[in-house]
DNA sequence: ACCCATGAAACTGCATGCACTTTCATCGTG
DNA sequence: CACGATGAAAGTGCATGCAGTTTCATGGGT
């Protein structure tokens, strides 16, 4: 028998778990906003379990720098002020472009065809508008970078980095002319990659994040101009 | 008044904060080594707490890595493998390297000054062989390195690369010429700083890991060859 | 002798309760 | 009317207890 007083809400692992995963989505969807008090009791009701759990979720949340915590004081989903936010653009243009330099160089063959599949299957969706399923792959695209790289340690820093990002990526692929643009940048990393051409695919990374960090000096303000990251 | 049934170990901030410095502290120093398991009845014992305030210790050193948790089972200290800590450490080495280039090229006046008095000054502790400040010169060299770049956000990957590197970086400065060669490592990087040579800056700090990573392949067999970082 | 049940000991997961702190509305005072 | 004291309400910090799980030693069956 498992799980005795459990709720059917009980999907996967521990309630700890489904905490951080309900409370992180809460705020990587914009449910809870940057600076939205976190209180332990109004989770804990919201989600039909004690405090502790909700307390254990917060603090890793805090650890993953989700939310901030000061001692006898709410948890609150983390404000980022602009040169905090162009600090993350920039060190996620810098990974980005590690990730394509290294999977430029190290990707097995397969991994090769398989990204050249999958970029040439996007053009597709770019022609339909399908802003959508252009954002699910796109994501596909950035990890199978990541992934490139084989290297596990920065594998787990960009995609740290990228989900506190996350917050400020809404609106996406919804600007006239972003979809073409990316499909573009992405072009141009792949043919580096295909070509083994480390330094142009490094580059090309970069300025794929920097188009984006461009825009966003202005973005906490007005939060529709962030793009593809 | 302020904690009623406190005892006298309280030093700063909460028992949390407290019992995350202290594991974390047995990890880095090397009291636990990776692979021992941390259950939480003997740590609360040991440090004369409850369980809670240990398991949201433990959460959060999962989170930031140190750790690795699995449902009802015990936390052990990370272990690495050879990969692993070989994806670690160039990680490190691109991450320093960015440090270093930005660093040249943002770098306050205030702050090359103080860089090169404080490289200067550690010319004489490795005339004397002083080891252990030598280490903590070391330290503050590669933090200023880190500040000076002015990325808030890379900032926080690189020291927190480094914590998780803590481990395995114990026995540094006593190979024999070590602390040498680290100095005129730093003396190459220092120059190219405050010359601007940002590619300079950045080639020399991915250098002056990258011979550290070098004897990293042979480690987790021989700890002894850990050194500079 | 080996292997697999079995059950107790040890441990983790979570709920609950109390102590302490912060917050905020209320009231008295200058 | 402004301003600071005050105390209750709400919230966080931690201890404790119980339920469920893992682990390990023991004994019966082959």
């Amino acid at each position: 028998m498992k799980q005795t007083r459990r709720r059917e809400i009980t999907r996967t692992g521990t309630t700890v778990e489904q905490m951080v995963r309900a409370i992180s989505g809460l705020i990587v969807t914009g449910s809870l906003k940057p600076g939205d008090k976190l209180d332990e009791v109004s989770l804990a009701g919201r989600f039909e379990v004690s405090r502790t759990p909700v307390r254990e979720a917060l603090r890793q949340l805090g650890a993953m720098g989700l939310v901030k915590r000061e001692p006898n004081r709410s948890a609150v989903v983390t404000t980022v002020d602009e040169s905090h936010l162009n600090s993350m653009f920039e060190a996620m243009a810098e990974l980005e472009s590690i990730c394509a330099r290294l999977a430029a160089s190290r990707m097995t063959a397969e991994e090769r065809r398989s990204i050249e599949f999958e970029h040439r299957a996007s053009h597709r969706l770019i022609q339909d508008s399908a802003e959508e399923d252009y954002a699910a792959y796109n994501t596909r695209f950035h990890t199978a970078l990541y992934l490139g790289a084989h290297n596990e340690h920065i594998c787990d820093l960009v995609t740290q980095t990228r989900a506190r990002l996350a917050p400020f990526r809404r609106a996406q692929f919804h600007l006239p002319g972003r979809l073409v643009r990316s499909f573009e940048e992405h072009e141009t990393i792949v043919t580096a990659i295909l070509r083994a051409d480390a330094a142009a695919a490094g580059s090309a990374a970069y300025a794929h994040v920097a188009i984006v960090r461009t825009a966003a000096a202005s973005v906490v303000a007005n939060p529709q101009v962030f793009a593809d990251l």
